[in-house]
DNA sequence: CGACGCTTTGATCCTCGTCAAATGGTGTGG
DNA sequence: CCACACCATTTGACGAGGATCAAAGCGTCG
């Protein structure tokens, strides 16, 4: 497997020494994807999972006739963890920009748990962790204004991201596009726009080319009354 | 715990004679809910467990200025198994009309999965489908006009209640509200009775005191684009 | 009978979608 | 090095879906 998520699970749920060992001894390869290349599609029947090493992914799928995104993924999250035991997609898993992830067979997570049964708990527990951001989301798409859950996409990215070691004082590197955001908040590509511009206006975002950053963390938060206690954040990532 | 369950995870994931046998000594609590009466509160740490064994349930949280309810549940779920390894709740868990669930011990659930670990799998696989479905109200919610969106509700529904057959006839007991039914599909209730209004005018839906109907289900399911495959049903129950 | 909660209706407003086009940046090929 | 194509961003104008406000039916229960 990979450091990062290695790192990202003795962060998350603390890890034994034996734990890290047969988590470091899994067998995996690596793959390079390009931008929007696709690692799944709906339908596709999965028989690896893929721990994303560095870049970005995103699910998607095709609702009514648009596109909608529906979960963004950083570095440590392992995206398709669900076809262990619901191996058919209902979605598409998609790269923005360039990514690396790391594959592992099925058959070799699965071994694992037989080896380190412990280890189920901790993996179980990424796929509720998962769940949970996909019920802030039903919230947030059913109750919140563009401006406000454009501002909740950003704060919960910034902890993410941070929980990864990958925010630099409140700017991480963004390479999705504006009609992205729009797809993943249910917005048009114009209102998305215009909605960064009022967010911008405020102070509350930058974003120049590929960098994103956020002036006023604390403000953003308070504006978008986020709280990150779905995303279980314990402590301060490593 | 109760043959509801049972019977479910029987037809969702099969289960061994002793599996069976291990669910069937299960301890637990027999509890009857009021309507509205709530369960667990945003905030709560959990020790215990609930399936619901008759009756409604739903998820609520409070979002902006709104409640937004998350998910509804039928008897069968289990709407609060995460909390075995998220035990903080962040969502209301609340009864509609009257219900009653089984209540049991996280303990007794770790102590089933340590004597039976195969039975960890089915459990998780629970919260995989239940998450499935958060991601399929993500696209919904995200794409869909409210027409639509209230026909998937109604579409959903009526899988999952035949799934432990509740359905009788393409009929079910639903004793929510209209305002539920709007803060589950992110509207408003005036805009959800008109909604509503609309799908009586189509003959898609009928709604009678705490009875509903759907007429024409084929149609419903045709004019909602709706594709059960999230849910996962393998097979009619039994 | 009255109170209360749910449903229904009407009128108005506003957020956001759609359509269309202009601007701007970047990489490619001549 | 410039011209062009391509893509993302931006702007303007207009329209529509759904929110909000207010009030009237309607059923049920005490």
């Amino acid at each position: 497997m990979h450091q990062r998520l290695i790192a990202r699970l003795q962060a998350v749920a603390g890890l034994s020494q034996d734990e890290r060992a047969v988590l470091n001894a899994l067998p995996h390869t690596i793959r390079t994807l390009d931008d929007r290349e696709s690692i799944l599609r709906e339908g596709d029947r999965a028989l690896n999972c893929v721990a994303l090493i560095s870049g970005f992914l995103y699910r998607q799928k095709i609702v009514g006739d648009r596109s909608q995104i529906l979960s963004l993924h950083v570095p440590g999250d392992i995206p398709d963890l669900m076809t262990l035991y619901l191996p058919t997609m209902d979605h598409d898993l998609i790269s923005v920009g360039q990514s690396t992830v790391a594959t592992v067979p099925h058959a070799s997570l699965k071994a694992l748990f037989d080896k380190q049964p412990s280890l189920v708990h901790t993996f179980w527990r990424e796929t509720l962790i998962d769940a949970a951001i996909f019920r802030h989301w039903v919230g947030n798409l059913g109750a919140l204004d563009a401006i406000r859950r454009v501002a909740q996409l950003f704060c919960e990215l910034a902890v993410r991201l941070e929980f990864v070691g990958l925010l630099n004082q409140d700017s991480f590197a963004f390479p999705l596009t504006q009609a992205d955001i729009g797809s993943a908040c249910g917005l048009s590509t114009v209102h998305t726009n215009r909605t960064l511009q009022a967010l911008r206006k405020r102070g509350l975002l930058e974003w120049r080319g590929e960098l994103v950053s956020l002036p006023n963390r604390a403000e953003l938060e308070a504006f978008a009354e986020f709280n990150p206690d779905y995303l279980q954040r314990k402590a301060q990532a490593t």
